[in-house]
DNA sequence: GTTTAAATTAAACAGTTGTTTAATTTTGTA
DNA sequence: TACAAAATTAAACAACTGTTTAATTTAAAC
């Protein structure tokens, strides 16, 4: 699988991206890629073969990015609660700052025959699950955390509610009284993180 | 507004509603619904309009019928959390007999230009606001719910935990090690069900 | 400077798209 | 039966789709 991309090529990807992102994959001609990267419309063909391939190749592109964005913090001296708050900081942090791409993955790969082709997508998937899989354990034995929770379950709240939250962007303006786009975006990254956080925080300690 | 529809009409807002929800709304041409629905090409335009307005009628159908299963379960003689319980069972009961259309407008309808055209669905929206208020304060009045929850981000939470599972249905039943799509639709019933209604409670009962 | 490969181009390809037309059939009504 | 409205049809429309071709330009290597 190829990974390296030359500049012109890099610039294609981007500006797919941002044209899959906003109407689709079938929704984006690949004049309208050209005319937007101010290329020749062959020149895609050219360079991923078909438009299919385009597409493959700005998700090995971008995944592998997200690879590298990932870290372990449970080697961090933190508190089992603090920790969630840090991962949950993190998983909304890069999914606002790879929006583009997340878009695209959340749309065009929810089908099923498409998705055994995202096996990068899965390890980042799996060493999240992981991450997450080690603070719980730590704050289990430490008596912090209640030991009947499916933790494979949680990143779906996570992702889910962030998700559901930012796509529904026009309601929840209106709903919140949130009149410009930094207002939503600022929403976001302040109360929207806190309440996933509050969420999670509450599921793993709190006793019926 | 028309929101009454004959038979053909009808037979073809079904068969677009599965092809729409199966490979979204430009994956889908009239010709294809005209084939599956057995009729010809030139219905479509003959009986909605064009493409677009075919959609929008199929919005219309649908989203009637939800406001019709919409239930007002404040009435009800349970407690809060039974309660909260009950509007969880009923969010994702709701969702799973409507998948198509839910689909659908989570896919078509999550950029802001068409938004706005969504009024009908905006009020089933508020109206499932409005009983989950009610609800909360109830529980708040009664000593048993915190006061301090943002309950507009808690549908977020019940449907985007939802949808992001259902989504990602290849990657959970690999992870699950669910088989069959039965048993995948039974987890969804069952633990998933569980693990949101648990979520919640846990949310507004949880005291940091 | 010549040669060779890579990059870029305009044009054409065949197929599909949504939509409209005009003719025909079916249906309901008097 | 005769008439009018509604329903249905095949065909054509122009615009757009992804992709390929063959010619031309650019770049690099020797």
């Amino acid at each position: 699988m190829k990974t390296d991309f030359n500049e012109k090529q890099i610039q294609i990807l981007l500006i797919a991206e941002t044209l899959f992102a906003e109407n689709g994959f079938e929704g984006t001609s690949i004049r309208t890629i050209a005319k937007e990267a101010d290329i020749n419309v062959a020149m895609v063909s050219y360079y991923f073969g078909s438009k299919e391939k385009l597409l493959e190749a700005l998700i090995v592109y971008r995944t592998s990015d997200l690879k590298i964005q990932m870290e372990n913090l449970s080697v961090e001296d933190l508190d089992p609660i603090e920790k969630i708050d840090k991962l949950i900081e993190l998983y909304v942090n890069r999914i606002r700052c790879n929006k583009g791409i997340y878009r695209i993955l959340h749309f065009e790969f929810s089908s099923e025959e498409k998705e055994d082709k995202l096996k990068v997508l899965n390890e980042v998937r799996d060493k999240n699950l992981k991450s997450l899989e080690a603070i719980i354990h730590e704050g289990q034995q430490k008596g912090i955390f209640r030991k009947d929770v499916v933790i494979p379950l949680i990143p779906p709240t996570i992702m889910g509610t962030f998700f559901h939250f930012t796509m529904n962007k026009a309601y929840f303006k209106k709903l919140l009284v949130l009149e410009t786009d930094e207002d939503f975006e600022n929403y976001v990254q302040t109360k929207l993180k806190t309440h996933i956080q509050q969420t999670i925080k509450a599921l793993l300690i709190y006793e019926s």
